[in-house]
DNA sequence: AATCCCGGCAACCGCGGATAC
DNA sequence: GGTATCCGCGGTTGCCGGGAT
């Protein structure tokens, strides 16, 4: 059975808002607020207009400080790290640009800013070398963008702060156990697309041709933003060969021992994420016997924690050009 | 001057998740 | 637990204006 109508669609209007509808709308919503029913607004506001109609059109234009257009150096590196971090999460992204809205910035995203950040991209291929679920192809591709958005920032002159880090990895193999703060708030593909985009950047970065298998377990605590520096941190340290010793890492000024306190690192991974941010280039990772790869991702340290879920790729990328 | 093409942007559509009943 | 409804999101469409021909 099809999902009902939300409004009779011969009897609305649309197309552009016009000034009388806007100053309508406005004039409502500050007196009576949204009542928290968009489809009812219309019809009490005197709108010939479908309900989602209005709630755009508020959202996106109406409601106060709303920016529009001149997006700033510091929005742009904002944008192009979240979306090589999460991806198109345009909600999540618009939540860390106050006064931007999602549609602005999906807008600017595929008009100018997509251009230049694939300036100087490099052809990578990901071979996956199993049967993954759709949910684990959507995110290896989501992955392999991320990537690949990651690597033509390291190779811009307009990179992102904590990509300008990564270039020339010392080592021929990184397989590293990292911990970094994910994205708060939207589950668990956030966490596993964070973590393992760092993995493959490292990769990507390191060389030619890599094979290796994925395990990736996801914290989220369902915190806040999404700190999309502590991976770049985490990578950055990593690529350099940097932070002590390949048996532990720092986290929180506490170092942890991964083979002897795994749990206890996961939980802080998940929890203390923040305390990156104070500690910007301090690497969290740790190496782990190839082939296998354990990443952890979590929060900006809000909220408790829980697993949400651990998936395992078998998979290769390659430089194309090589 | 007229036409075509293209980029930018506002708005719509359809889907999935959340919530109410 | 099942169904209906609403909300919010991301993808897509289509209009408009400006530049190129």
């Amino acid at each position: 059975m099809g999902r009902a109508p939300c409004c009779d669609k011969a009897s609305v209007k649309k197309g552009p808002w016009s000034p009388e509808e806007d100053s309508t709308l406005k004039e409502y919503i500050h007196k009576n607020g949204t009542g928290g029913n968009w489809i009812a607004l219309p019809h009490k506001a005197g709108l010939k207009r479908c309900g989602k109609s209005c709630r755009l059109r508020w959202l996106n234009y109406l409601r106060p400080n709303i920016k529009h257009g001149d997006f700033s150096d510091d929005e742009d590196r904002i944008i192009c790290n979240l979306f090589a971090t999460i991806g198109s999460r345009w909600s999540i992204i618009a939540a860390q640009l106050p006064g931007r809205t999602d549609n602005d910035i999906k807008n600017y995203w595929n008009t100018k800013l997509k251009k230049k950040f694939m300036q100087g991209l490099q052809p990578y291929t990901i071979h996956i070398n199993h049967h993954v679920s759709m949910k684990q192809q959507k995110e290896q591709q989501l992955l392999f963008l991320a990537a690949s958005s990651a690597s033509a920032s390291a190779s811009s002159e307009a990179a992102p702060l904590s990509l300008q880090h990564l270039s020339s990895p010392h080592h021929d193999y990184y397989s590293r156990h990292y911990s970094g703060g994910g994205g708060g708030g939207g589950g668990s593909s956030y966490g596993s697309a964070n973590n393992s985009s760092t993995s493959l950047l490292s990769g990507l970065l390191n060389g030619s041709e890599h094979h290796q298998t994925m395990s990736t377990s996801c914290l989220d605590s369902g915190g806040g933003g999404v700190y999309f520096d502590e991976l770049c941190a985490a990578a950055a340290t990593s690529a350099h060969g940097q932070g002590l010793g390949m048996e532990s890492f720092v986290f929180g000024g506490s170092i942890i021992n991964l083979q002897e306190d795994h749990h206890k690192a996961l939980l802080l991974s998940a929890g203390a994420g923040n305390q990156l941010d104070q500690q910007y280039g301090a690497g969290c990772y740790d190496e782990v016997k190839p082939p296998l790869v354990s990443l952890t991702g979590g929060d900006d340290g809000a909220g408790g924690t829980n697993a949400s879920s651990s998936f395992f790729y078998d998979c290769s990328y390659s430089n194309n050009e090589s």
